[in-house]
DNA sequence: CGGACATAGTTCGGAACCGCAAGTATTGTG
DNA sequence: CACAATACTTGCGGTTCCGAACTATGTCCG
């Protein structure tokens, strides 16, 4: 896992590449590291106990998101897990393949699918958290207890701000010119 | 992008569903919160700066790695990136097709090889980073200039930490028992 | 020299993932 | 009842992603 180059090298390079340009460090060190220290996080997480149950890092998630909060609409839970909806779908069946989810109809808006944990999957994640949680103490281990709360709540208060403000932030950033379309995707039916 | 959960509900119905569970609050809060940031920035970039290049997100930190640090062999970009050498092989790919990247081989290892932007490239960076630099300060606006240089520094920690000690630690984990096989990925020619 | 081992990169299988368009079903509304 | 709005699914085209197998090259050592 030793890189070529330590985080602070990294830095450190920035700062000289981009010496004339002038530009905000310490922002650009606060986001580069959260995503950093994501990645770092999540690899250390899937090749430990995650790979031991065979459930990718999104698979958790989903689960994880489901057992906090029992029965859940699809749409809530694509939100909270930070995917699409159409992904899913996808994963939602993967994981009902393994028998660890089920899908439920809404008893009255007919429109609604509702996802809840089988007993195999509270099982499963009754084992797993704790597992789970000795490893998020594990990378938390050169924090001291009030720097974890001080650092969980700083991104608290970024994910707000972000939720209150973002999508008006981009309106206002592309101003008339609409978003292009991805290369990528479905096309229209014909002309 | 407002939820219908916001962090602080999620965080009080984790306290409601594991009440019984003894486990580290402070430092599942740290590190799903890192989670819940990194996905929003991350999002919130890729659909105001990194779309209108039609970037994807580990498209652009490829260009901004070899960007820094200018030549750069495969496996030190793939390793700066947090992706696979597998994975950058096809990132590499993409952004060549684009022109935006090029490959060279090494001069005296002909087992290496080494990635560089092209003009193209480089002037896409030059005017691309300015406004995503902006957007770091966007996302970063609840935070004050000390609390973001504190943050920056809380998470160096942990990646430092998890870059020294985190494979050591996977063994100790898994202590005899190998990692199982993931589900997916290519099989031996036969039996 | 030559075989054993190590290292770097590519290929490939399977899955995840997005955004969008289109389709299905249901609910709400005038 | 027509019509719009909502919720989910499906499918498309492309990208990303991992990790093991594979290929090519370099190194070590007898």
């Amino acid at each position: 896992m030793s890189g070529h180059h330590t985080i602070a090298e990294t830095e450190k390079a920035v700062q000289a590449k981009l010496g004339a340009v002038p530009l905000h460090r310490e922002q650009m060190a606060a986001v580069s590291n959260i995503h950093r220290a994501a990645t770092a996080i999540r690899q250390h997480l899937e090749n430990s106990v995650l790979r031991t149950s065979d459930l990718t890092w999104t698979g958790f998630v989903v689960l994880w998101v489901v057992w906090i909060w029992g029965e859940m609409e699809t749409r809530y839970v694509a939100e909270e897990a930070g995917i699409s909806k159409g992904t899913l779908t996808g994963v939602a069946k993967t994981l009902q393949s393994r028998g660890l989810l089920e899908r439920l109809g809404h008893p009255t808006d007919g429109r609604l699918a509702v996802l809840r944990l089988t007993p195999e999957g509270e099982e499963l994640m009754g084992d797993l958290f704790p597992k789970f949680n000795e490893e998020e103490v594990f990378v938390s281990d050169p924090l001291e207890s009030s720097e974890a709360q001080s650092l969980a709540e700083m991104l608290r208060r970024m994910v707000t701000h972000l939720e209150a403000n973002g999508e008006q932030r981009r309106l206002d950033l592309r101003g008339d010119t609409p978003l292009p379309p991805r290369r990528s995707g479905r096309r229209a039916k014909h002309g």
